[in-house]
DNA sequence: GCGAACCTACTCGGATATGGGATGTCCGAGTTCTCGTGG
DNA sequence: CCACGAGAACTCGGACATCCCATATCCGAGTAGGTTCGC
């Protein structure tokens, strides 16, 4: 899995901590746990295109949650860095060569049903989660997380 | 995730058809499916490797299940290509930069316990699956199929 | 005729190229604020 | 003193390199069976 998708997601949860008011640049969110800017950049454009994040150019702009932490799953941030695509890709081997039966299979390939439940399964438990959950139990393992992300991200100009 | 492991659930699969008895070639398992040889062995020998099949060489070797199907899990298969390490690896950024207390933290990271939550769904409903229920399925759908695949693999020389 | 050594064919096993996507970097597009200038 | 315009600073957005892993291929290692030669 893409290294992008740590990123993104303690990015949203930073975000999260310093609200919706306020943008922040992506450099200070990269400066914040020392990743490269115009990388994490990128990834927060990816944010941007599926509606996760709103993006504002120019002094004062910045990246700022699109919606309430707790409308916002792990999933949505999983697909916006991935894509929307499976991970198991079904290419139908069965039809190809002497094992195909020469007519076209009325029956779907259940090598391809069985690993798409899985990943159903996988989808289901991020789709349970929201940013919002997170923020909670963050808050309550180590509350200053939130309070030094408010000072470094969110502190006025 | 890599196709190898759709050709490798197929091929033992048919291996599963053929039995146990009687070794199997990695050219005729690619012939069946129109599939490149020598990378497929490649994979076998992933799965020979993990112990999931046997491997001989020689005149009259191949590959072989290397238990009952009903003991080889979907997970099985997939680990032994994929390998075993979780696909979201967490880098602990939050170690790193100005965001880190300086102190090393007391608590695990909430985020990559989000991540293995959903990792662990998924690999629970794959360790539920077993080439036999597989066969049984298939079986059930297309009893052909099973009929072509003895035939074609499993023929006397 | 019999046995053993050799030889050939067959198959796996690992070492070796190649391409595409993730990773990383850079400069242009667009916005806001400031500063200076003229009325 | 106020309005307005030009400029500068800031930030996102996408285009451009780079690296690593999945893909693909090839040849050597090892084995079984047949074959031939000698006794």
């Amino acid at each position: 899995m893409a290294e992008g998708v740590e990123w993104a997601l303690h990015s949203c949860l930073n975000l999260a901590w310093v609200g919706p008011e306020r943008a922040v640049p992506a450099a200070a969110l990269a400066a914040f746990y020392d990743l490269p800017a115009a990388y994490l950049n990128k990834q927060l454009q990816a944010l941007a295109r599926a509606g996760v994040v709103y993006s504002t150019r120019g002094p004062g702009g910045g990246f700022r949650l699109a919606r309430d932490p707790g409308r916002i799953t792990l999933l949505d941030v999983v697909v916006a860095i991935e894509g929307r695509e499976e991970a198991f890709q079904c290419t139908e081997i069965r039809q190809r060569g002497p094992g195909a039966a020469g007519a076209a299979p009325s029956t779907p390939c259940l090598v391809d049903q069985a690993m798409r439940r899985a990943e159903i399964a996988w989808r289901t438990e991020l789709a349970d989660q929201t940013i919002a959950e997170l923020q909670e139990r963050v808050s309550r393992a180590a509350p200053e997380v939130p309070v030094r992300a408010r000072q470094w991200l969110g502190a006025a100009p």
